[in-house]
RNA sequence: GGAGGGGUGCUAGAGUGGACGAAUAGGCCGGUCUUGAAAACCGGAGUUCUUCACGGGACCGUGGGUUCGAAUCCCACCCCCUCCGCCA
């Protein structure tokens, strides 16, 4: 959410600023409720003054033992009119924070410009995609081949776009986790965080997955909950409406949680294999910082997902999102992309955001400077990693000829001896 | 699921219809004292909306209601605690 005073005094800015990402935003409709609205509240506001005037001159009156019924009269007829004109103030204050809601955050200076992925900008490349003296197959077809994925049988339990591990596919999945976890909270300075999976709307809210894209959310028939597309809902949310200590930051939360999204309106796309399914295993890193602090934030935190990559030995590549690719609620994000040999080119495993003040302000996270009044901080993002998508790369770019595949070393430790290499296995 | 208790500022906690935006204490900030610190003492400070400003409005879990007037009374909901039941 923008600052509400930008809304109200700059909002032919804002609008130029956002360009064709505020395309679909009713921009002369929030201008004619923002001027209803100041209208009506300078009404209401003198009306009330008037009443708490009356009701004092009543409260005297009746100290002094002098009759208050003509006085109490005309006060009850001034308090009917202040609720005519309440009614209409309050759903007008309500359709204008609907509508503030739904405009989307202004990208930063750097972020290139451009109306889709095609025009996103590669910063760096890191490794070498590894070359094949046989066609590379597609890692549903290795893992199936493995007997360590079975997407037929997962279907039946769920339907389509589900996955089910066996074996060291879960295994793999299992080491992984630990992995980035040990890696992150030893080397990068992290706090492990276990949240709720389930969430209320508020928290959806807080983090923009609501109001705007509540379709993409798996959402509960029994109560008003929602399954978690990325714990990035629940651990930002965890300071929701508190103000921190400006010395508390930054602080700096992993969380390992599985996320589930409808995928709605991706049909046709990625349908086999681990790329795109309905609930898969993630390891977001989370960061609250001083305003001044998210940049750097955001190159630390995408530098510590580029770790996990590196100590994987899978290439991949950094790319600065475009703003027309950027995410509702981000200032700035870097996708990290690996190289996946089947298709011979770089998929998304990471998302690194940084998103200001925006979710703060939605969500009231603020801390207390050492001089000076509550203000929002800056909260950040980013997958480090979607550990589906990480095994995907690792059985693309560590299979052989044979259909087998090698453990990376880095993993090494989590599998016994006679495990540190995948080998066929027929399918039960 | 049943019974009871409770949600007040940064924190603890008082306040049960009018001078309450809210006592008091702690913490915080500034000052006096001190070589420095601590202690003690003095002083300061909530959030937000509206206005160019003066000023004014709102905010005591949330939403309604009663009343001239609500932190205080009524209703509904949410959350927390204790006990009982059930349970991984």
């Amino acid at each position: 959410m923008h600052d509400p005073r930008v809304l109200k005094d700059q909002l032919a800015t804002l609008q130029e600023q956002l360009g064709t990402r505020g395309k679909d935003i009713p921009w002369d409709q929030i201008q004619k409720l923002t001027e209803q609205r100041r209208e009506l509240i300078a009404q209401v506001e003198d009306l009330r003054h008037q009443l708490k005037l009356g009701s004092e001159d009543v409260a005297k009156r009746k100290r002094e033992k002098l009759p208050t019924d003509e006085v109490t009269a005309r006060l009850r007829e001034l308090g009917d009119r202040i609720q005519t004109l309440e009614e209409p103030l309050r759903k007008l204050e309500e359709e204008l924070h609907g509508q503030a809601l739904r405009i989307p955050n202004t990208p930063q200076s750097s972020v290139p410009h451009g109306t889709d992925a095609s025009q996103n900008v590669e910063v760096r490349r890191w490794g070498t995609p590894p070359s094949f003296d046989f066609t590379p197959r597609s890692h549903d077809e290795l893992g199936e081949a493995l007997g360590i994925f079975d997407f037929e049988r997962a279907s039946k339990l769920t339907g389509s776009r589900f996955s089910l591990s066996i074996g060291l596919g879960a295994k793999l999945e299992r080491a992984l986790a630990n992995f980035m976890l040990e890696l992150h909270t030893q080397e990068h300075g992290y706090t492990e965080i276990l949240p709720p999976f389930i969430v209320n709307r508020a928290a959806m809210t807080g983090t923009g997955q609501l109001p705007k894209f509540e379709d993409d959310a798996f959402h509960l028939a029994s109560e008003d909950y929602f399954l978690i597309p990325t714990s990035e809902v629940p651990v930002t949310n965890i300071y929701q409406n508190e103000i921190l200590s400006e010395e508390d930051l930054p602080i700096r939360y992993v969380a390992h949680t599985p996320c589930f999204r409808r995928e709605a309106g991706s049909y046709g796309q990625d349908t086999k294999g681990l790329i795109r399914v309905h609930q898969f295993n993630k390891v977001e890193l989370v960061n609250f910082t001083h305003p001044e602090q998210s940049q750097d934030a955001l190159e630390a935190l995408t530098m510590a997902a580029e770790k996990v990559l590196q100590a994987l030995n899978l290439p991949y590549r950094v790319m600065a999102l475009c703003t027309g690719d950027l995410g509702f609620s981000a200032a700035k994000t870097y996708d990290l992309e690996v190289w996946v040999p089947s298709q011979q080119t770089y998929r998304e495993v990471s998302s690194c955001s940084n998103f200001e003040a925006f979710q703060a302000r939605r969500a009231g996270i603020r801390y207390r400077p050492k001089k000076g009044k509550a203000t929002h901080l800056h909260t950040l993002n980013g997958s480090a990693l979607a550990i589906g998508r990480t095994v995907m790369a690792i059985l693309e770019n560590y299979q052989q000829a044979d259909g087998s595949v090698n453990i990376p070393n880095a993993l090494r430790s989590y599998f016994s001896e006679t495990e540190h290499m995948i080998t066929p296995s027929p399918k039960k």
